[in-house]
DNA sequence: ACCCAATCGTCACACGGTTGTCACCGGAAT
DNA sequence: ATTCCGGTGACAACCGTGTGACGATTGGGT
């Protein structure tokens, strides 16, 4: 699903050359209405597309139930966009970056699909020492006692921990636990940051702050 | 990394010769040990191996994603394997059938990471004998051993390294580092290399002074 | 419909670390 | 010998972050 003829063509053959069923849509109108009724095992789905692009094809795909758990693997030139890609806002299992190996792609392909065939989900819980994050259940819990938290500061707590190690900038954040787009104030990520410190009590040693960058999760 | 001995010294010693800097690994674990730590440009492997066989390795080595992108030449005996190496199983990226000559070892060496090079991500960290400068997780550590830096000379020290080698002026460093141009003095750089050297320790001797032009990583 | 509590975004203030600048000095280049 | 350039120490201004407080909004309960 693609809108360069050549890529579309590289991957049609390389995978049916693999023993893949194999359908491509010319847009992202198509594309939707495709998965929705053949539901796919799996996904490729280029970011660069005519009318909608793939970062709104994503998402959509996830809204639907019919869709929501199939994986997705993305073709993307910019590896500036992988942390998009990845992160919870798209929720792509995988990438790839242009230009790519046959041999690169049919190693995702094959990676992915075991990935999910042996039913290994996304994790559902993070732990941390004493530290327990329950996603569906919107739990999080510190020696075994349960935290109190508002929505906010548990997403802003899922995103860090999702991403452990890794420093986050305020506008990474926002982009993140907000959804949109810098109308509020980078400074509010610091209230939140507080309270939810506050809150989590000891485990509160792993929000590393930053300083001139933004915050870190560390285990 | 082999089990004869005498393949192993041929190929080392012809990789060096060549200019490549070489890790041995005597079993499979101990191959995949230093793949994993180290992650090499090019895993050369042989399939008789004792303990783990080579096929083995290669497909562990594939699912983990710290060397999962790291191209694999194989080194097998018998011709009717080849198949098997370079189909999707296994997912070798080339192979050699003993006995092989040095000069078609190091053609196909070359090949590879010709190949490979071109579809490097931009990397996370950067690497320099005992000096890991980790840009993700925003961390430098000199032996293992951590190093507190503000986040200008985090940036000073990661574009010098990125471009290691090759001198930086002040001007240019001015705006890579402070990102707007020159409102400050050029001397301000100056300061922060001292500031830089010394917070680095013995990691100082990779900061080069140029004098009349600028400073260079040298690794 | 009303009230109350909880949550959220913003602001002002304080403090400490960080940063840019300058003057001075020693050594390299000519 | 002289000039120029970079290293060094000191310092004041500034910036970034933590913090307490406040008003707006929301949502549930009566």
């Amino acid at each position: 699903m693609d809108d360069e003829p050549e890529i579309i063509e590289l991957v049609e053959f390389n995978l049916k050359q693999a023993g893949y069923a194999v359908t491509t849509a010319a847009d992202g109108a198509e594309a939707l209405k495709k998965a929705r009724s053949q539901t796919p095992a799996l996904i490729i789905l280029d970011v660069m597309l005519p009318e909608m692009d793939g970062f709104e094809i994503c998402k959509t795909l996830r809204l639907d139930a019919a869709t929501a758990r199939v994986p997705i693997i993305m073709l993307t030139a910019k590896a500036a966009e992988i942390d998009r890609v990845l992160g919870l806002e798209l929720g792509a299992d995988d990438y790839l970056t242009k230009p790519f190996s046959p041999r690169e792609l049919l190693l995702r392909v094959k990676k992915i699909l075991a990935r999910f065939q042996t039913e290994e989900k996304p994790k559902e819980q993070l732990r941390f020492g004493d530290l327990l994050i329950d996603l569906p259940r919107h739990i999080v819990s510190w020696k075994n006692k349960p935290i109190e938290m508002t929505a906010t500061e548990f997403k802003l707590l899922t995103v860090l921990a999702q991403r452990a190690g890794r420093v986050q900038s305020r506008d990474q954040l926002l982009r993140d636990v907000w959804e949109y787009d810098s109308l509020i104030d980078t400074r509010t990520v610091d209230t939140h940051m507080r309270r939810l410190r506050e809150k989590i009590g000891g485990a509160a040693k792993h929000l590393d702050t930053v300083r001139g960058v933004g915050y870190r999760f560390v285990e």
